[in-house]
This record gives structure tokens, sequence and C-alpha cells, in this order.
DNA sequence: TATATTAATTTACTCGCGTTAATTTAACGT
DNA sequence: ACGTTAAATTAACGCGAGTAAATTAATATA
């Protein structure tokens, strides 16, 4: 074993077969006779050696590397995502590389720039939505396999895979108002992440089908930062007086934990109990939403599901060679998630 | 425009140059005459053409790649300091390869092993720490130039940078023994974040120095689920009744924000009011320790420092070609954070 | 056992670019 | 106009594999 293997022409030469037939084991190991099999696997262990990545991409015709795109890491919601489908991706025996976006559509395409000369057999893109560039998306999607998830847009990818927000916002809608005070909706004006539009849609539907008086109050702030925005419109809005409900439906959890802050910083008591003035639900359960004071009512998308089917799909996709002939959409239920906040 | 441009031979020719010369463009823009310089540039945006990134690497002595490893993407704590280094890297004019270990010592190995694979120009690790797999990481770092950050690993890499533990523990605790009873160092009996006994000693230390009595509070769990751990285990101790103060020092944020739950459901008031029954302070301001109830008092590191620190040694040894002479450790100092809680 | 099939392996060529050495061409200064 | 230097070109090789076509070995059929 003093001898160095540099390649894998002096791996095949130290087993005593041809490089090709190497080639072939790294490809499929089932490809070659038991016995090679057998043979090589054994000069494995003893010689470790990996073939070099970049000399077997150059002249394949696919790559196993799958681009995962998600808008925000620091958003542990998608952080958390990202995790799961990595996973996924992993067991499917392909290599994920995640890039998240910073929440920007240049960032987006230059993601998918990126990820265009690794050549990847197929991306899962979460697309920031309203805010993507949507041709520039297209054309990517256009190049290479894509499947969308959490954020659909419409006609782009062989399929997409999300939550249904019309149903589970008419989930909280429904109980809120069967508990208590009517929900007023609380999201940001120009919201720049993905579903807010679908949500706000999803309460004000709901409440038209229960035939009762639907609020919005949109308040100002841009960016990613929604606990902030939730933490100073909130405080605004809960001492200014005018709000003519005791509840309050948060367009996501971030918001609501910025709330939950301005109100306990205003001395108000939120929960569903007799002596609080003040309910709060959010939605998307995020990790932390369990941690708040109090702990956050809100609703729970069903990411086991959107991750496991949207690999499913891309993979079926990959292996077929075709692309898909009808762009299939998905939507997951979600549900509800009952803690102290309302 | 009809012609497609497959490689960079096709590129030069509608140019009307030779190929070794894009090469050279490629590998730096500035070692050719400008005006070859400007008509490459020129037809860069007329036909969109971008050397591919296998062969480029293929033949290189180093490829423009800098791996990225944090312990676990999902702590948005980690998050936060990788989208900092991410931006630090390509400023330079490196690629980031942003890969998470997800608390583990074999997928730290595995991302390693990974790295390998893909050739760096170098590597910014911030380990697991004690839970790390020492003899592989310390093999890895003799092969490609390595810089440690967030936590130490003795002997290990070119250099390391990381925050005072000593001198930030000693910070608040110094805080809290001025302003109130004597703080109770909560964590877990084994904890696998790192710097946790670092933060440890950190505490005896400064209780020593100010010779006061130092209390332990070393509770169960594992695992990274640490808002549970402080929640499930806060509780159990608050209710106890055997605190023999109404000051805890959590070992980080993400305990602390466990207990600020735990205390809300136990309806103990946290803050340093008069009307308070408990005080509760953590360390690494957590993004999201601002939007507690009450508002985490917290001792942030700096990492803008750490970050920039790390990636300019990184770049000065790769410039070089030479590793380093002597092994360069530097600790930052921490800024506290006087919010609500404590 | 000879022959037809099929499976496994080898031969030979390809991929797209880095790199180097030897020339050729262009730019610059006197 | 000439020598000098900088820049570009030509030509060739190397990198570490994938892959199609050809050959050889194994298996099945008659």
């Amino acid at each position: 074993m003093n001898y160095k293997i540099k390649n894998m022409e002096d791996f095949a030469s130290v087993i005593g077969i041809s490089r090709p037939t190497v080639s072939k084991y790294f490809n499929d190991p089932d490809s070659v006779k038991k016995s090679t099999r057998f043979k090589i696997e054994e000069a494995l262990e003893k010689y470790e050696y990996r073939p070099n990545i970049y000399a077997i991409n150059q002249n394949r015709r696919q790559t196993k590397n799958i681009g995962l795109v998600v808008p925000n890491l620091t958003d542990p919601f998608f952080a958390g995502i990202a995790r799961t489908i990595e996973e996924l991706i992993i067991v499917a025996g392909y290599n994920p590389l995640l890039l998240s976006s910073h929440g920007g559509p240049e960032q987006e395409i230059a993601n998918l720039d990126s990820l265009r000369s690794i050549k990847p057999a197929g991306v899962l893109l979460a697309p920031l939505g309203r805010a993507s560039d949507r041709k520039g998306v297209q054309e990517f999607a256009r190049e290479v396999p894509t499947v969308l998830f959490d954020s659909n847009l419409e006609g782009i990818g062989e399929a997409f895979f999300g939550s249904d927000n019309t149903q589970s916002i008419g989930l909280i809608v429904e109980y809120l108002c069967r508990t208590g005070q009517l929900p007023a909706f609380f999201e940001m004006k120009n919201p720049i992440n993905p579903n807010a539009f679908k949500r706000r849609k999803a309460y004000l539907l709901a409440m038209e089908r229960l035939g009762l008086e639907a609020k919005l109050i949109q308040v100002d702030g841009d960016g990613w930062n929604f606990e902030e925005v939730g933490f100073v419109e909130g405080k605004r809005v809960l001492e200014d007086g005018h709000l003519r409900t005791n509840t309050l439906l948060c367009s996501n959890d971030r918001l609501a934990i910025g709330v939950l802050s301005a109100a306990f910083e205003s001395g108000i008591r939120v929960g569903h109990a007799d002596d609080c003035e003040l309910r709060v639900a959010g939605h998307d359960d995020h990790p932390f939403s369990r941690y708040t004071s109090p702990s956050l009512t809100t609703v729970s998308q069903d990411y086991e599901a959107i991750g496991k089917r949207s690999v499913e799909t891309l993979m079926t996709i990959i292996d077929s060679g075709k692309r898909v002939l009808k762009r299939e959409v998905k939507l997951f239920e979600g549900r509800i998630i009952m803690r102290g906040s309302a």
C-alpha cells in the first residue's frame, strides 16, 4: 500500500482490471459481474480512492447534482424545510446543492445561473413568488427540469407542491370566529415573502364565506425583518385604539412573534383566557412559535409531504429523461396547532 | 447570433482571437491588452458564454472554491454568521460552498470529505468543538488550508478566530452581580454545542474573581433542541423551589428562550423591575432575543470582526501559497446588550 | 458439443479547458 | 527606422474521467 493512487487508471491497474470497468462500477455497482464488484470494493477499502468530481462531470450527459434553492436561509422556517429536502435528495442518491436567495430576485437569478454552470440533473426551487424575476426563472426552468415548491409561479416548472392557503387560513379563521371576536388580518402592505397575497385572499374569502365582516390591517415596512415590523407596527396598532376587535390573525408567525413582543411591552395580556385582552394567531408553525410567551397558536404546513412529493416528482422526471406532459399542481392541507395565544 | 457557442474554442473564434488568450482573460481580465479585453467583454454580452466549471477545475492547480462549514444551519445564530461570511467570500472573488454539519461529527467529516473532492482553495470551518472528530478534522486541515472560527480545536488549522468567552461571560456576570442577586449558571449537563464548556469555566472564573459563590444548574437533555430543554428543565427548576437566587444566566440564548417560555407558563414575572421575581440573561444575541417577552438581556459576539478576520487570513494564506508559520489565535470581545429580562 | 445469444470487458476516442514553450505580431521608446 | 519589450498565437500535451463500438467471455439453445 506504499503505492499512491492518483486516478482511476492507477486504481484499476492495482486491481488488475480495466479502467472503464471501474468507471461502470462507480456509475452503477450492479452493472459489473459480482466477482469484479467484490474485487473493486475490496480494493476500495484498502486504497481509499475517490473519483475526481470534475472529471466525472466533464463528459457526462447528466450530473448527479440537484439544486435546492430557498428564499431565505436566515428564516428558520426555510432552514428547516431545506434540511428536510436535503436529506431526501441524499437518500435518492443525489448530491444536493443548497442555495439561498437572501430574499432578493437578483440573488435568485444569480443562484439559478450558478446552478446552470453546475449542470444539475434537476432543481427544486422555492421561488420568492411575486418578487421573482418571472422571465428569468421561466427561462431556467425550460433548460433544466425544475419543480417548484412552497410558492407557485403559474405555469413555470414541471410541477408545484405547496400548502393550501385557502384551506389552512380558512381553518384558523373559522376557529377564531367560533371561539371569540372576529379576527382582523395583520399583514404588511407590500409583503415580499411568498404566499402573503394568497393568505390575504384566503382570509377575505373565509370571512365572506362565513358572512362576516373582514378587516385588513396593512402595515408599513419592507424587507424580511418581519419580527421588527410586527413589533413596531403592532405596537402602533395596539396603542392607537382604533382596533375594533381583540383578535389578530397574522399573515405569518414571524409577524406574530413581533406582535406578541409588542403586546408584552404594552402590558397587554395575550391569550384565550378570560383575563386576556388580545388573541394572536399566526401561520407556519415556525420553530420558535412553541416558545413565545404565550405560545403561539398557528397552523402548520405539511412539509414532510410537500418535500417528499417534490423530490419524488423530480426524480421521476429525471429518470424518465422526458419532461412532464401536464404540469401537476397539488396543495397539501394545513393542520391547526392550538396553543396559548388564541 | 444564430451561431450556438459550445465552448471556449467557439467563443474565441467568433471574436477572432485565440483560445488561450480567452483563457488568460478568464483567469485574470487584466492580464490581456485593454483592447482585447474590451473585445472579449463585448462578445460576452452578445453571446452569453460561460466556461464549463468542471473543465476549468479539472486541470487547474487551485480552484476558486472556498468551503464554509457551520455546525448547524437550522440554528439562526449560525445561519446569520454563514450569511455574513458567504458575502465576504464572494467579495474576495471566490465561490463559497456552504455546508451544515447538522450537529453531528459524522456529518462534519462527511462535509470535509465532500469538500475534499471539490479541491477547495481553502476552508472556513466552525467545528462542532468537543464533539468533533479531532483526528479527522486535523487530517483534513493538513491537506487543505483551513481557518477555524467560532470554536477552537487546539492546534488544528492555520488560525482561529472566535469570541472571548471569559471576557463576555465576565461582563454579564459582573453586571448581574452588581444589579441584583447572584446569577446561577443554567446549562446542559452534557452540552453538544461549541463553546459550552468555555462558558461554564468562564462563569466559574468570574464568580471566583468577584469572590462570590458560584452555582451551576446542570440539566438533562441532549441534541440541539435547546429551547425545548430550556423549557422543560427550566420549568422543573423554577417550580421545585430549590433555586436560591432569582437570577439565571443561561449558557446561550436558545436555552434562555426556553426558560422564558417556562417562566411565563408558570406565571413567573421576568425582568429587572421591582415587581419581577426572576431575571434571565443569555449569550449570543440570537436574532430572536429582541422579541422574547420580555426581551432578552444578552451579550453579542462581534461576528463582523470574526468573519472579516477569518476570511482575510485565509485569503492571505491562499495568495501566498504557503502555510502559516505560527498558528494565530485571536479572541474578540463581546458587548453586553441590555434589555428587559435582566 | 457446436452455435447462438447475451453479458462483461476492453479499446479507442471524446470532453473543455489549463498550461507551457516556442514563435510571431504589435506597441513603445529613442 | 530600429531595437526592445509586451502581448498574442500556435501547437501540443495533460487532466481524469465518460462512452460508443468492438472484442471477449459466459450462458443458453439446439
